[in-house]
DNA sequence: ATTATCTATAGATCTATAGATAATGC
DNA sequence: ATTATCTATAGATCTATAGATAATGC
C-alpha cells in the first residue's frame, strides 16, 4: 500500500465531489480535470483505467470512509440507543449525500457488472451494518422493540438522507437539528404517549 | 388541449420507463428509439425540443400522476392517520421510485433552470404537500403530536422510497408489507409503550 | 394532403492513446 | 532518470437538422 500521491489525492477528492453530487453519468472527465486544473488527458497518467477506474476508486475510498466514520461515531457515542442514533445522522449529514437508489439504479448499472456487485456489497456494509448493529444492540438490552434482518436499518438511512432534498435556503434550522427531531419522533411515535 | 397521439403516447411511456429508472443523463435518445423500436431521428417529429423537451413533458406528467394518485389514495382511505398513510405508501410503491435527491442533485442541474424550480416545485406539490396534509388533518383531530412545515413528509416519503433500495432477489416480504410495518413503527415508536 | 418514418449527415462532445515537453528528484 | 503535464488526434457516441420515402386519411 503506497502512499498517494498530492496530484492523485487532488484528482480523487475533486472526482469525488462531482460524483457523489451528480452521479456517475453527469461527470464527465472535463469536469473532473477543470476542477483539477488540468487538462482532462492527464488524468490518465494517474489512473490508466479513466472514468470508470476513477468512479470505482472514489466510491471504494468514500465507502471505506463511510464505514469507519460509522463505526467511529457509534464507539463514541453514550450507550444509549438516541445517542447512538444522533450520532449517526452527525456522520451521515457531515457527508455529501449517499443516495442509494441512485446508486442501485443509475450508476451501477453503467459500470462493469461484478465491480457493481462488490461496491454495492461495500455499500450494505458501511452504511446499512452498523445501523443494524446499532438496532440490534439496544433490541438485546430491551431498549426497544424491533425485528432484526428487516428494512429498518434503511429506512432510518433514508429518513436521515432526507433532509438534502430540502434545499439550502428552505432550511430553517439545521439539517443536524431537524434530525434529532425526526430521530425523537422515530423512537417515541407519532402516536400521543397516553 | 388535443390528444395525444398513440405514437407520442408509446414515446412518452419508453422515456418515462428509462428517464425515472436511470436519470436524465444515463438515458439516450437511442435508448427511447431502441424501446419503441423506431429511429432516433424520429423522435423529433413528435418532440422538436428533443431530450430536454422529452424529459420535461414525462416528468410533469409523472409529476400531475402522483399528485392525482396521492389525493385520490388519501380520499378513498378510511379517515385514520394509519390508513391514510398506508395508502399514500401503496401509491408511492405501485410507481417507479421517485428519487427526489437524484432529481434534485443530478436531473435538475441538467436543464434549463428555468424549468427545472417549475419541475421542483410541482414536485413538492405533488409528493410533500399530501402528506403534509395528512399529518396535519391528524393532528387537528388530536391524533398525533406533530410540527408542521418540518422534515416530517420528507422523511416519510424517503422511508418509504428507502424500500426501492432492496432488490427484488432480497425481498423476503412484499414491499408493500415491509412499508406498513414501517409505518407501525413510525406510528408507535421504536420504545416500548410502557 | 397530411402524418410518420427513414437515410444521410453535420457538429459537438466524450473517452482514450501516442508522443512531445516540462518539472522534479537523485 | 523519472514523473507529470501538455498537444494533437483517433474513434465513438450523442444531439439535432434536412430532405427523401412510406403510410394514412379524406
Amino acid at each position: 500500500m503506497t502512499e498517494p500521491s498530492i496530484s492523485l489525492l487532488r484528482i480523487l477528492d475533486a472526482s469525488e465531489r462531482l460524483f457523489t453530487k451528480r452521479g456517475y453519468n453527469a461527470v464527465t472527465l472535463r469536469d473532473i480535470a477543470d476542477e483539477v486544473g488540468i487538462r482532462h488527458t492527464s488524468l490518465y497518467h494517474h489512473v490508466p483505467g479513466g472514468k470508470e477506474e476513477l468512479f470505482i476508486q472514489v466510491t471504494e475510498r468514500h465507502l471505506n470512509r463511510h464505514r469507519e466514520g460509522m463505526s467511529q461515531a457509534i464507539a463514541n457515542a453514550k450507550a444509549d440507543i438516541r445517542s447512538k442514533l444522533c450520532a449517526v445522522s452527525d456522520w451521515l449529514l457531515s457527508q455529501p449525500p449517499m443516495d442509494l437508489i441512485r446508486m442501485a439504479y443509475s450508476d451501477m448499472p453503467s459500470i462493469d457488472p461484478k465491480e457493481a456487485f462488490r461496491l454495492s456489497q461495500l455499500g450494505f456494509e458501511a452504511l446499512l451494518m452498523p445501523i443494524e448493529g446499532v438496532l440490534h444492540q439496544a433490541h438485546k438490552a430491551q431498549e426497544i422493540q424491533y425485528s432484526p434482518g428487516g428494512p429498518t436499518a434503511g429506512a432510518f438511512l433514508g429518513m436521515i438522507e432526507s433532509l438534502f432534498a430540502i434545499p439550502e435556503f428552505a432550511l430553517t434550522k439545521s439539517r443536524q437539528k431537524l434530525a434529532y427531531d425526526l430521530i425523537d419522533t422515530w423512537l417515541t411515535g407519532l402516536l400521543p404517549r397516553s
